[in-house]
RNA sequence: GGGUCAUUAACUCAGUUGGUUUAGAGUGUCACCUUGACAGGGUGGAAGUCACUGGUUCGAGUCCAGUAUGACCCACCA
């Protein structure tokens, strides 16, 4: 069998992913052995794939394939969200452009809309995936709006209700006036914008005038004691304004006290109240008070019992209530008025000011504060216990650091808006009487049990019932998601025992997801997992970082600067896009993706496919020369060693989750050790052979490799472990579930020898550099051994990897000759002809100086009484001997100097 | 305005409780080599006042304080 001469990842990624599904590799179901549990975060049903999803799900396939191979009965859960307001958005617009518009349909048909959609594009993300080679267990893959899921959503609502942590009041909520819909603090971005700072005169009412009526524009501005100014970025609200606010300490507007003043325009007369909750050096020191358009305004209409009047409509445009301006939308109104202000005399000036305004995060529409009746999920209670298992360790944040931000946001959590004024999600399980009267049920015939308790609301039929119109936040169904993909049945039942899934998956392992959701979904799941489980729902979380392109700039559609990650597949392969994901990864960090860095897991790809086609060009032989046998014996324990000492720094930097570390110990491994050292010790030459036991050995450590690999590579190592090098493999024994190696015992002499050994070939390969001798012309060497290292087990090595014909032994030093040194010994390559004695000599002087400089830093340290009596006698000791070891070089090196004369 | 975190070679990052040869890796860069696994290769170099200023200590990239820059979170100054 040939084999392709550079890797070409394109001829069997899609071969290997159909085999593993058709296998069942990924297919998890409860057994004896110790289960792996990760749940995905489900993408958006709309979504597609960008580089986030690739960096998160590529570390979840590390993990869950890193855990499947250690004995573990891993199961990697897939599915979707239906994230109510981006999905409704998405097919509201679809419609739109059918020339259909939401209004006009009645909420099962825009639904049936929504599904018609969501088949077509839902599965578009999870198709995605499987060429990245995530090893979900498709078989599980649920959708949060599935039946039995809505329906745990629906039961936990009730539950909370009754509980009474779930309840409707009439609050000020973040409004977004694009989305018709309320949506949470949380989804509110804030933004810095560039606006404009009106002061706006209000005359005050004269008691001494007759009518009392306000006076003429031009008027007022000669009488400065009529009236007063605040100063305001929405001009817009004046109409809404209720009161004048002073701080009752200020001197200013004592005169003030107990006044009225009109609100221009209208000339509505509303009072001056007083409040220290003004600030006298901010703006003029009056404030205007709008309770229906500012939330603190709102609490101050409240201590005062100022009148709300709300002079916007749902879609932000102004209504009757505002007497002028009607139906302007408020950002033309903000515009109009201030001109109709100025005409009119009461601007007084306009200046440019920077403030925070609110966004809505799904459709960056400006938010609007608004009151309306809404649906309320009370946190307090259950955020305590959810910070408990952040606080002491049974949920461990990676990295850390996110816990300070977890713990100040639970310790000031706010209750949560959870009705969202949208038809695509779960319908809120309430249900209002004629008279008005609501009460939480599950169905209408639930709820007329209920309503039949009360006279008033006695004997009412299920279509006498008005159900809530709003669904619940999304999010609202995703904090369910660990418990509920296994058993959705539990949800709302803390009583319930749960089905075997639930009890052998629960808790899950490893939760893996961006740093901003911690507080959206993150911490929510903790709390429902602790309210229906007793227990978090996962053990570790690890957080991501954000995808940022080479300036920093965090990858996005709009700015056009994120590739598509299938084109990055179909260019460098699922694991050349893969490796170069994680390679620049650190947990928590924000990734600098560079398009380099899958270049560089292609090379690596390619490094392994020609490192597999050498051992597999070879042809075998029984015996060989007594010499190229004694360097393969050595070559073969050498790299054993290594093999297992690089298996326990893997080993440790997946325990720790330093993923891109445990990457690059295997890429030095594969390609330093294994590659440059290992095959370049045992490679017969030209079309020679190699004998048999040789090529078993470097076949096997060749599949030890590949398991090290796999989580990390999955299709190249699947297609070269099916080779035929190494022998028939049995239907199911697949690379996907091999297990990997663990750690042996290593010889820890003869991998430090063999450094010394690397060194040395080093050192020759250095000279031939500098000289410009050819490598294909043979040297000879000789050693004058200070060291207890025996250099006859290593001659062959040597001699192979630097090509000198000859290592001899010396007891004198050597002219003519270019000498360095490796541990203690002295090595001498005779060069006749070749040597610039002046040369050596400044090489020579130039290593006495490094070493009599670091021999003076620690000759400083030893001299220094302070440090030998504090010092730790490990430390104090160490230094002697790096004390000691420099000066053995430099009497070496002095001695050298001295030969040359 | 308050808080959290970062700042180490051109780039991306390690540096594990302060001492482990006067700071390491990968990539890039430079020079040379290369028809025999691989130019997507090999060998060997160069490259850093560990952001700045002080402090603690026998000893600081590592601990403390402050400064600068950046990122994120929180916050009602109209």
């Amino acid at each position: 069998m040939s084999i392709a001469k550079t890797y070409s990842p394109k001829d069997f990624e899609d071969k290997w992913y159909q085999y593993w599904m058709e296998n069942d590799f990924f297919k998890s179901t409860p057994d004896e052995r110790e289960p792996y549990t990760i749940v995905i975060p489900p993408p958006n049903v709309t979504g597609v794939l960008h580089m986030g999803h690739m960096l998160n799900n590529t570390i979840q396939d590390v993990l869950v394939r890193r855990a499947r191979m250690s004995g573990k009965n891993a199961c990697w859960v897939p599915g979707t969200d239906h994230a109510s307001i981006a999905t409704e958005a998405k097919v509201v617009a679809m419609l739109k452009e059918k020339g259909i518009n939401k209004k006009d349909l009645s909420r099962s048909e825009f639904l049936a809309y929504a599904y018609e959609w969501k088949d077509k594009y839902g599965g578009i993300i999870l198709d995605q995936l499987k060429k990245l080679g995530a090893s979900c267990d498709w078989s599980r893959t649920a959708f949060t709006m599935d039946p039995a899921l809505s329906e745990a959503v629906i039961d936990t609502f009730i539950h909370l209700h009754k509980k009474g942590l779930i309840y409707r009041g009439v609050r000020m909520v973040n409004w977004d006036p694009k989305g018709l819909t309320a949506v949470s603090d949380e989804e509110v971005i804030r933004k810095e914008v560039n606006q404009k700072l009106y002061y706006i005169r209000y005359e005050v009412k004269d008691p001494e005038s007759e009518d009392g009526s306000p006076q003429s524009g031009s008027h007022i501005s000669h009488l400065k004691s009529h009236y007063l100014t605040i100063a305001t970025t929405r001009p817009e609200t004046i109409m809404a304004d209720s009161a004048i606010c002073v701080n009752p300490n200020d001197e200013r507007y004592t005169y003030l006290h107990g006044k009225t003043v009109f609100v221009p325009l209208i000339n509505r007369e509303i009072p001056v109240i007083l409040d220290e909750y003004v600030t006298m050096d901010f703006g003029t020191g009056c404030l205007k008070v709008t309770p229906a358009h500012d939330l603190n305004d709102y609490e101050l209409g409240q201590k005062h019992h100022l009148p709300v009047i709300d002079i916007l409509n749902d879609n932000g445009t102004l209504n009757e209530k505002a007497e002028i301006l009607i139906g302007e939308d408020r950002f033309i109104a903000r515009k109009k008025i201030a001109k109709l202000l100025d005409e009119a005399g009461h601007l007084e000036k306009v200046e440019d000011y920077k403030s925070q305004v609110g966004f809505s995060e799904r459709t960056d529409a400006a938010i609007e504060p608004k009151l309306s009746m809404q649906w309320f999920c009370n946190m307090a209670e259950m955020a305590g216990p959810a910070l408990d298992y952040v606080n002491n360790g049974d949920v461990k944040l990676i990295p850390d650091k996110f816990i300070n931000t977890y713990r100040h946001w639970m310790e000031n959590v706010k209750d949560w808006c959870i009705s969202r004024q949208l038809w695509w999600g779960q319908q809120i399980p309430a249900f209002y009487a004629p008279n008005g009267a609501v009460v939480v049920a599950k169905t209408a015939e639930e709820a007329i049990e209920q309503f039949n308790l009360t006279p008033q609301t006695r004997n009412l039929q299920p279509s006498d019932l008005k159900q809530d119109e709003d669904v619940v936040d999304t999010w609202f169904s995703s904090w369910l998601w660990p418990i509920s993909v296994f058993d959705p049945s539990v949800c709302g039942n803390p009583e319930a025992k749960g089905n075997a899934d639930i009890n052998y998956y629960y808790p899950t392992n490893d939760l893996v997801t961006a740093p901003e959701i911690l507080f959206f979904w993150v911490a929510r799941m903790i709390m429902a997992g602790h309210e229906f489980r007793g227990e978090a729902p996962f053990k570790n979380v690890y957080l991501t970082g954000i995808v940022r392109d080479k300036l920093g700039r965090k990858m996005s559609k709009s700015l056009g600067n994120s590739p598509d990650p299938l084109d990055l597949i179909e260019k460098y392969g699922a694991d050349g896009v893969r490796v170069g994901m994680l390679l620049c990864s650190p947990a928590g960090n924000d990734i600098m993706f560079d398009e380099s860095s899958c270049e560089q897991g292609r090379n690596f790809a390619n490094k392994i496919w020609n490192a597999f086609r050498l051992i597999k060009g070879w042809s075998l032989t029984p015996t060989l020369s007594e010499g190229e046998g004694a360097t393969n014996i050595v070559a073969i324990a050498w790299f054993d060693a290594r093999f297992n000492e690089a298996l326990v720094e893997i080993e440790s930097n997946f325990k720790s989750y330093r993923l891109s570390e445990a990457l690059m110990a295997t890429y030095k491994l594969v390609w330093d050790d294994y590659c440059a050292w290992y095959l370049e010790m045992v490679k017969p030459a030209y079309q020679q052979p190699i004998d048999q036991a040789t090529y078993e050995a470097s076949i096997q450590f060749f599949e030890r490799i590949l398991k090290v690999l796999h989580p990390f590579m999955p299709f190249l190592t699947e297609e070269l472990w099916h080779d035929e090098v190494f022998g028939k493999r049995e239907d199911k024994d697949c690379c996907i579930v091999a297990q990997v190696p663990t750690a042996q015992q290593t010889d820890e002499k003869l991998l430090k020898e063999i450094d010394v050994v690397k060194q040395v070939v080093s050192e020759i390969r250095n000279i031939r550099n500098s000289k410009q001798i050819s490598p294909k012309e043979a040297l000879k060497l000789a050693v004058k051994v200070n060291s207890d290292i025996d250099y006859n087990a290593y001659s062959n090595i040597i001699s192979k990897l630097a090509n000198i014909t000859t290592l001899s032994r010396t007891d004198e030093k050597i002219a003519g000759a270019a000498t360095f040194m490796a541990s203690r010994d002295e090595f001498f390559v005779p060069l006749e002809g070749n040597i610039d004695i002046e040369e050596e000599k400044e090489s020579i002087k130039k290593d006495i100086e490094y070493l009599n400089g670091f021999l003076k830093a620690v000759n400083a340290k030893l001299a220094n009484e302070r440090f030998v009596q504090n010092a730790k006698p490990a430390i104090v000791a160490n230094e002697q001997n790096k004390k000691a070891d420099a000066e053995a070089k430099i009497k070496i090196l002095e001695e050298s100097l001295v030969a040359l004369g």
